[in-house]
DNA sequence: TCGATTTGACCGAT
DNA sequence: ATCGGTCAAATCGA
């Protein structure tokens, strides 16, 4: 595994190699580059196969995704936000030819949409009635989008704290919910009322995994303000990319999810994808995503 | 002082 | 009537 591992990285630093000097590089140059980035990855694509034919495929699998995901997250941290945006463009922007690739970036785990004519514009409304002799207006739930992930907890520091997800969030309510052990956290983003950022997110426990957080995202960022600094090669790995065909934000980090489980299935009937990985740097707090397939443990 | 958090109340949905 | 999402006053902390 060892060796497929440095397959792997050896044809990552290909890819960052070429991407450094992919402005001014001559197409026979760009052919050849091209050529030994696929040789590399498909030289490693071999020897896995070798190794699965050996190994238990299950077991094999399961030790892969990580691995994968981990790679493959790493590979979108080193692209530039721009390229990954045409990329996003050129596998989104078809509306028939691409359904593959473009499913391994849809991020979107659950979608539910209301068809309800109110959106979260009227959030900044809402609030503005507070003063008056007029009672305040609320806006009822969302109908928009919503994703739904299961992150591990952190292990050390406070792991009352959902994990850093790069966006900088306030709590605005905390509710008990029934058949819940423990709370639901309300936040929504930081810069609602600077950008009208709609964002919001909602963060609770599992009854039967305390260190696991269920967090459900509503809205996408349009703030495009995150909570640590990027820097230009850094940017992209959270910077949502604007969905050509649906319209809402996808994180690059979730996207790896996706991409692994594409590579290696989803998995059959009760066999969730269960990998640790993170999104911003995976030698540091590594965090465990679980694509939900609709079970609800807190009803 | 100002932004974030806490928490009880409010209110829409079911 | 109950549940869940949101508001906003009170409080906290940098």
């Amino acid at each position: 595994m060892e060796e497929v591992m440095s397959m792997i990285f050896h044809g990552m630093k290909l890819v960052k190699t070429l991407e450094s000097s992919l402005p001014e590089k001559p197409p026979e140059s760009l052919s050849t580059s091209l050529d030994e980035i696929a040789k590399t990855f498909s030289d490693a694509n071999e020897r896995l196969k070798m190794l699965l034919e050996i190994r238990n495929s299950e077991t094999a699998l399961n030790q892969l995704k990580p691995v994968v995901a981990s790679v493959a997250n790493q590979m979108l941290m080193q692209m530039e936000p721009s390229l990954m945006q045409e990329y996003w463009l050129r596998c989104g922007g078809s509306t028939s030819s691409h359904e593959g690739t473009e499913a391994m970036f849809q991020t979107q785990l659950m979608a539910v949409d209301g068809g309800g004519g109110r959106n979260l514009t009227a959030a900044a409304e809402g609030s503005g009635a507070s003063g008056s002799s007029t009672p305040r207006q609320r806006r009822r739930k969302d109908e928009g989008e919503q994703q739904t992930v299961l992150v591990a907890a952190l292990r050390t520091g406070n792991t009352d704290l959902p994990p850093d997800d790069n966006h900088t969030w306030r709590k605005y309510g905390q509710k008990e919910i029934l058949g819940s052990r423990f709370p639901r956290a309300y936040y929504r983003c930081t810069h609602q009322k600077l950008y009208n950022c709609p964002a919001k997110k909602q963060v609770q426990r599992l009854n039967d995994d305390p260190f696991t957080f269920r967090v459900t995202y509503r809205g996408s960022h349009t703030c495009h303000i995150y909570s640590t600094a990027p820097t230009a090669s850094s940017a992209a790995p959270t910077a949502p990319i604007p969905s050509v065909t649906t319209g809402h934000s996808v994180d690059y980090g979730l996207a790896v999810v996706d991409m692994a489980d594409a590579m290696f299935g989803s998995g059959g009937v009760g066999t969730n994808m269960d990998f640790m990985f993170s999104i911003n740097d995976p030698s540091q707090h590594h965090q465990r995503f679980r694509q939900l397939d609709d079970g609800d443990e807190n009803k």
